[in-house]
DNA sequence: GCCAACGTTGGC
DNA sequence: GCCAACGTTGGC
């Protein structure tokens, strides 16, 4: 079993959002990054663990946990040319954007801040306080999980 | 294949 | 709102 972590920005899609959607179940949809894409179609699978991250807002940091609910599939908002993240280079006979399913897991009982990942050097390894990262989507080894859950 | 221009991300 | 970082695009 693998160990992810998602970017999400609380005010477009929150832990809340996805805590009340149908079976507590959303569509990862929108992510136009090859190695984002190349992560979701190849490698991440049923079942496994990812930490919800809200980005860009007052607090960033980890949220909450969620779950692999489907594997990849095409991304098919990439074909609609009123969505936001129309992608008229996605040919839907060879598409080009993949998505996942997740499902809430649970909320964390506090925010574990980017800040606080940052001063941990037990996590000087994990990607998201690399510099300049911008992935939305990157692995998270099974000690790392471990670490920042003990940080709750 | 190089690289400048441009757009986006996301912390601050 | 600013701006550093970085991925993508497109001219050559």
């Amino acid at each position: 079993m693998n160990y992810w972590l998602m970017k999400s920005e609380p005010d477009v899609f929150g832990i809340n959002d996805l805590y009340n959607r149908p079976n507590q179940t959303e569509h990862w949809d929108g992510v136009r990054n090859y190695q984002a894409r190349n992560m979701m179609r190849d490698e991440m699978k049923l079942g496994d663990l990812i930490f919800f991250y809200h980005s860009n807002c007052d607090e960033p940091g980890i949220v909450g946990i969620m779950e692999v609910a489907k594997e990849g599939y095409p991304d098919y908002f990439a074909f609609d040319p009123e969505d936001k993240h129309f992608d008229p280079k996605s040919d839907p006979s060879a598409p080009r954007w993949v998505m996942i399913d997740v499902k809430y897991v649970k909320s964390l009982s506090r925010t574990i801040t980017l800040k606080e990942l940052k001063s941990r050097e037990e996590l000087a390894n994990l990607a998201l306080i690399k510099r300049g990262n911008r992935l939305s989507i990157m692995p998270v080894s099974k000690e790392q999980w471990d670490f920042i859950l003990s940080l709750e």
